[in-house]
DNA sequence: TCTGGGGTCCTAGGACCC
DNA sequence: TCTGGGGTCCTAGGACCC
């Protein structure tokens, strides 16, 4: 037998600030967005006390934070990659083929492990992340992806690990909305109302297939055999993304095209760094710019448009050049911009780059970029780059409340008081 | 006053080819 | 007046995920 096993960290973020926080645990903490917008992690006790809407603005909650005594932080980005990653070292032991699906959960395959009891194995893989890393996680295990996504929401009302063998199948997704199966969304589980359907039982034994090809299209009926312990859907690598990009809200409104300007530079020189971090070029790059669509009486601007090039890039210099000729045409004076967004589309390794017929050689600074690479890394982001990114960066994201890079900076590692 | 960011996959329909 | 059939590629937009 084939099992799937789905390992996920606990209100990941928030976890990640209590481990070099300790004062907050037991006490609710919230993770804010970036620009700290609103609230996009709670942990348990947060949740207890009627927190928990997804991306519900920050300003409307001040005060219920204040009267509960709520932890906040601002989201500390490299904080969690670093945490991510040591989670991802941790789990690598126990199966020899890891999928790493998002920042703070990983499928694990468990191909030819029945003669291992799965129930304790996923006791010892929630113990030992635990002990080396400081973070607690759910574990689910199943036949295929989507059974062991179930085994693992259910594992989370439990005591942090369900094996969900063959026989428990059914008697499990009678109870399990079909809402919050992996991959029904709103939209789709309106349709399955409609039909009739509840529960994932009910998805499970509907027998018109192809009305539910009709309906949620392939991705539906993929899901539907997953449930039936049809795996549909195969482990994957996904180290290399097809696309990329980087975009932000402004802290303040930002009018002029100078602004506009430091702010597409400094995106196109972050997103050329993802880039070349997984080993790839770009063919094509998106720019956009937009007002806030929350101040409805303002007028609104939409503006976007793209390029490309004959030969592959990763070179932050073009792709800084690239952004500018773009706003220079989709600019439009007397807006109030509240946030602008480069988009790195048609990525291919960079080994499978084809070369400009007619340039003969490729045009990219690739020697430049390699030692900048390095000495920001050996320095810290941002040592060196392009003016055009601005001194004062005053449209930057705001951050109030961020915490330490503990795990990644020299200056700000943890202090301990002795005495 | 204050409302995130980064991805994937699928399908329909247009443009184009012979 | 009468206007085919089969195919590919690309893109925009919808839905979903964390």
């Amino acid at each position: 037998m084939n099992y799937i096993g789905l390992v996920d960290c606990n209100s990941f973020y928030c976890s990640c600030e209590r481990v070099f926080n300790p004062e907050t645990r037991g006490r609710p903490v919230i993770v804010l967005s970036n620009n700290d917008g609103c609230a996009i992690a709670f942990t348990k006790e947060a949740k207890a006390i009627g927190f928990g809407e997804m991306c519900e603005p920050y300003f409307k909650m001040k005060e219920r934070i204040k009267k509960y005594n709520v932890a906040v932080f601002s989201s500390n980005y490299s904080l969690y990659d670093n945490m991510s990653r040591r989670v991802m070292e941790v789990l690598r032991d126990f199966t020899p083929r890891l999928e790493i699906y998002s920042v703070d959960e990983a499928f694990l395959e468990f191909n030819g492990f029945d003669h291992y009891d799965l129930e304790s194995y996923g006791k010892k893989i929630r113990q030992d992340v635990l002990r080396f890393t400081g973070l607690p996680v759910g574990v689910g295990i199943s036949t295929t992806k989507v059974l062991s996504k179930v085994a693992n929401k259910i594992a989370k009302k439990q005591n942090g690990v369900f094996f969900m063998t063959d026989q428990l199948i059914d008697q499990s997704l009678k109870h399990f909305p079909v809402r919050d199966i992996w991959g029904i969304g709103h939209a789709s589980a309106a349709k399955l109302n409609m039909l009739g359907i509840k529960t994932a039982y009910d998805f499970k034994m509907y027998k018109d297939d192809k009305l539910i090809q009709k309906l949620l299209t392939k991705t539906g009926r993929e899901i539907q055999e997953e449930l039936r312990g049809v795996s549909c859907l195969a482990m994957e690598n996904i180290e290399e993304k097809k696309n990329t990009g980087t975009s932000r809200s402004f802290g303040v409104s930002v009018y002029t095209k100078k602004e506009l300007k430091e702010a597409l530079a400094e995106f196109s020189t972050v997103a050329a760094e993802k880039l070349r971090r997984q080993k790839s070029v770009c063919y094509s790059l998106t720019v956009f710019i937009h007002t806030n669509s929350f101040k409805e009486q303002l007028p609104q601007y939409y503006g976007t448009d793209s390029t490309t090039f004959l030969s592959g890039t990763s070179d932050t210099l073009r792709l800084i050049k690239g952004s500018h000729l773009i706003l220079d045409k989709i600019f439009r004076p007397g807006f109030e911009y509240k946030k602008a967004g480069v988009l790195l589309n048609h990525l291919v390794p960079k080994s499978q780059n084809q070369l400009d017929l007619f340039q003969g050689t490729p045009n990219d600074n690739e020697e430049l970029s390699q030692v900048v690479d390095l000495i920001n890394k050996r320095y810290g982001s941002h040592t060196i780059h392009s003016a055009a990114c601005g001194i004062n960066q005053n449209w930057k994201t705001i951050a109030d409340y961020r915490s330490a890079k503990f795990t990644t900076s020299w200056n700000e590692l943890l202090r301990i008081k002795l005495g």
